[in-house]
DNA sequence: ATGCATGAGCG
DNA sequence: GCTCATGCATA
């Protein structure tokens, strides 16, 4: 047919390689932050123990994670690159897009996600922040209790604050009062919230300017440094819509692009498509409005439910218990990203009850 | 741009 | 089982 566009898996071996060198591992407790991820790598490398940094903002967390802001170790994740292929970099770079370029928007954008303002001083607090930010639920639940609901660990208070990505946390405000440092690369070291969203606004920007789609991009990653992302991961990244550690890993490559992109425009191009096969994948399930109604009020109850809970649900609902499980997952790691849906504006924003993590039942 | 899905790694 | 990264398929 003249489908030509679907060719998955193939590709996907690309694909799986940045999991396995980017994201060792990930979960400890459903509520460390995207950021503490960032502090998984650095352990990863720093054979002894670790805690490379000692410069704890947030007083004395049992293990808050430092953020990123301005750690230094930077031993990022380096995508792999494979020698041998940087010689088609010009060529792949430009592969052929669309010639129409129009103007590009400088529309605003989101207002607040994560560092978007950085004036204040602190990062959430537990109970003095009505923060605009409107858009964190990540802060609202860490804080709001799942941290540490029981009474063991002696809630150093504010503590709690995971390091809310990157809110506001910038290295500077904490013990920074008269000398700074200059975290201001762009392109090296871990990247504030507020740089990544700078740059993903340029890089926007510029892969419009240069008529390049979302999925020129992705390919051309491919073809250049050996990992393929997909239009919607682009777009993500764009949209600020990744979580931090994910942000952190795709803006060197992006970057890397972007100067290649810019440097050489007007180059040949060459085309390589690839083409895979398929595998088949469950043709997506629709769930109604009216029904997504109920999910999301359960979520808000519950958002994670117990097995049981997702059985009678998905029967109540007539859903399949997979969908419906697959829906609470999808939904907490929406709630975990960055920029929320719905409103990116100031609004007022309450955390969400305390719940208590593993304890929510209601039926 | 986003909803539902897959799969790896961890517990 | 979950989280997390990622993407096909779709609105």
């Amino acid at each position: 047919m003249a489908t030509a566009a679907s060719n998955p898996y193939g590709l996907l071996g690309s694909g799986s390689l940045a999991h396995a060198d980017g994201a060792g591992m990930q979960q400890g407790s459903p509520f460390r932050n995207p950021q503490k991820l960032l502090q998984s790598e650095y352990l990863q490398g720093v054979p002894g123990n670790g805690h490379p940094l000692g410069h704890h903002w947030v007083t004395s967390l049992s293990d808050a994670a430092p953020w990123p802001s301005a750690l230094a170790g930077g031993p990022l994740e380096q995508p792999d690159v494979k020698p041998g292929r940087e010689d088609l970099q010009l060529g792949a770079l430009l592969h052929h897009r669309s010639p129409h370029v129009s103007h590009h928007s400088p529309h605003a954008n989101h207002p607040g996600a994560w560092g978007a303002s950085p004036a204040h001083g602190g990062s959430l607090g537990p109970a003095g922040q009505p923060p605009p930010l409107g858009v964190y639920p990540q802060a609202g639940f860490a804080v709001g209790g799942v941290l540490e609901h029981g009474g063991l660990t002696p809630p150093p208070a504010a503590a709690a604050q995971q390091p809310p990505p990157p809110q506001g946390l910038h290295p500077g405000e904490h013990g920074e009062l008269g000398g700074h440092h200059c975290q201001d690369h762009s392109d090296e070291e871990t990247p504030t919230s507020d740089e990544l969203e700078q740059f993903a606004k340029q890089f926007k920007q510029r892969r419009i300017k240069l008529g390049f789609t979302q999925a020129d991009v992705g390919l051309a990653l491919g073809t250049l440094y050996g990992n393929v992302f997909s239009q919607t991961t682009i777009c993500r990244f764009e949209a600020l819509q990744l979580s931090f550690k994910n942000m952190c890993k795709l803006k060197p490559l992006l970057n890397k692009w972007l100067e290649e992109a810019d440097s050489s425009t007007g180059s040949p191009t060459s085309i390589d498509k690839i083409a895979a096969q398929g595998r088949k994948r469950k043709k997506r399930t629709s769930i109604e409005v009216s029904v997504k109604g109920v999910l999301e009020t359960h979520f808000l109850k519950c958002p994670k439910p117990a097995a049981q809970e997702i059985s009678s649900l998905a029967d109540s609902l007539q859903l399949e218990k997979e969908v419906v499980r697959v829906w609470f997952c999808n939904r907490r790691q929406k709630e975990k990203r960055m920029t929320p849906p719905g409103e990116q504006q100031q609004h007022e924003v309450y955390a969400h009850g305390v719940k208590t993590d593993s304890a929510c039942h209601d039926l």
